[in-house]
DNA sequence: GCCTACTGCGTACGTCGTTCGCGGTTAGAG
DNA sequence: CTCTAACCGCGAACGACGTACGCAGTAGGC
């Protein structure tokens, strides 16, 4: 199993013919990478631990695998295969979204390493490819061009992003920067009452703000 | 200049009584660094590479740092210093956020390594305080819960963030793990018309029904 | 049976962030 | 003034990282 000339992990052939059969499988790869991530996270995984989690060497895993970003990706299509969706006949195109983004966003919370390994994938897996056609079949009835789809699913995917971060990261922001004279609205807001609970469903009012002004109604 | 103990380099004193006159200026160094991440991105901002460019050794930055993401926690300052806006009387605050978004996206494309280095940031500077501080005034006459508004702002720098990304790192996606089979909307879509160019405005669309749907009309 | 492609793996290279301790310098204390 | 403690720059080193190379062994195609 070669991990070099081709152009993705998903293009390439699996195994050649005539040497001995490879002693470990993409899969259980992967799985070691993910469980080192949701310990330690993304600097968890280095080619010497996920080697170790499988009693291997690091020199090995590049008979299966071109570099480490390429195992990233591996590990991203792998994690995104935990994302389901059944389609209900009941809702809009819009309430499928939410529904979408709001699973989509919880598999991120779950999986918190994923917002730091998505960046680097500039080639979606299988699994990754499967969300996005999810995300286009509940706009099929909708009629808008497929790039202005896209661009929306693109936009969707970073606000998804986005609030799954400020979940899984509570934001403990230091302000001893702060100087009350350049900054008193600052100042105010935060010295003020406690910041209290978060706007209960902002998530959920973002996303379809956002998708309506980018999708609905006048304008095209 | 000690470049431990005390909580972050907004707070530590710049300088001790005691000995000889530093050398470098933490402006000096923040710019050596951004010199660097202009023409490699982050990844060629190394302390030795910084060390270098000021004709020193990588030893001698921890005087003034305590560590690498204190040094990026201080490049992110510095350009978010080039950060200007005048409000305007003509205006409401729709429209005042929206120019503040689009002023700092630019900021964002013109120096894509912000994107990467402000993740880390936990403890914004003085100048980035001051952003905060401008888009809580464009919305001084927003009758909301002022953590109704500092949601919102968040979002909304996220959301400038995405699109920034996006302009600057033109997507090209490799969809070669792409079946037909399983993924026909996807696969129509690609293999249609030409991406084309994209949708003109879309993001000051996105910005306006986010922030409309997140501040504006009816709920609280 | 040989050749060739493939396997796992030990070793090594260069780079990284960071620490430690040395010699020299400066300012406040006595 | 002397002394001393705090500070400076810096050389060297540590451990960890991603990755390349080459070797010994194995298994299928001819």
């Amino acid at each position: 199993m070669t991990g070099g000339q081709h152009g993705s992990i998903w293009t390439r052939p699996q195994r050649g013919a005539r040497g001995p059969s490879p002693e470990h499988r993409l899969a259980d790869i992967a799985a070691a990478g993910i469980r080192l991530a949701a310990t330690g996270g993304l600097a968890a995984v280095s080619m010497r631990a996920v080697a170790a989690e499988l009693k291997t060497t690091a020199s090995t895993l590049y008979r299966y695998v071109a570099s480490r970003d390429e195992l990233l990706d591996l590990m991203v299509d792998t994690a995104m295969a935990g994302f389901a969706h059944t389609p209900r006949s009941d809702e809009d195109w819009l309430g499928a979204l939410v529904r979408i983004a709001e699973s989509t966003r919880s598999l991120y919370v779950a999986q918190p390493w994923l917002l730091d390994a998505v960046p680097s994938s500039s080639a979606p897996g299988p699994n990754t490819l499967c969300w996005f056609e999810h995300c286009l079949q509940a706009m099929a009835a909708l009629d808008r061009t497929t790039l202005r789809k896209m661009e929306a699913v693109g936009v969707l995917n970073g606000v998804i992003m986005l609030f799954a971060r400020s979940a899984a990261a509570p934001t403990a922001i230091d302000f001893a920067a702060m100087d009350p004279v350049r900054h008193p609205r600052l100042t105010a807001a935060l010295t003020g009452s406690s910041p209290g609970p978060p706007t209960v469903d902002l998530f959920e009012r973002a996303v379809r703000a956002l998708l309506g002004g980018l999708l609905d109604d006048r304008a095209g």
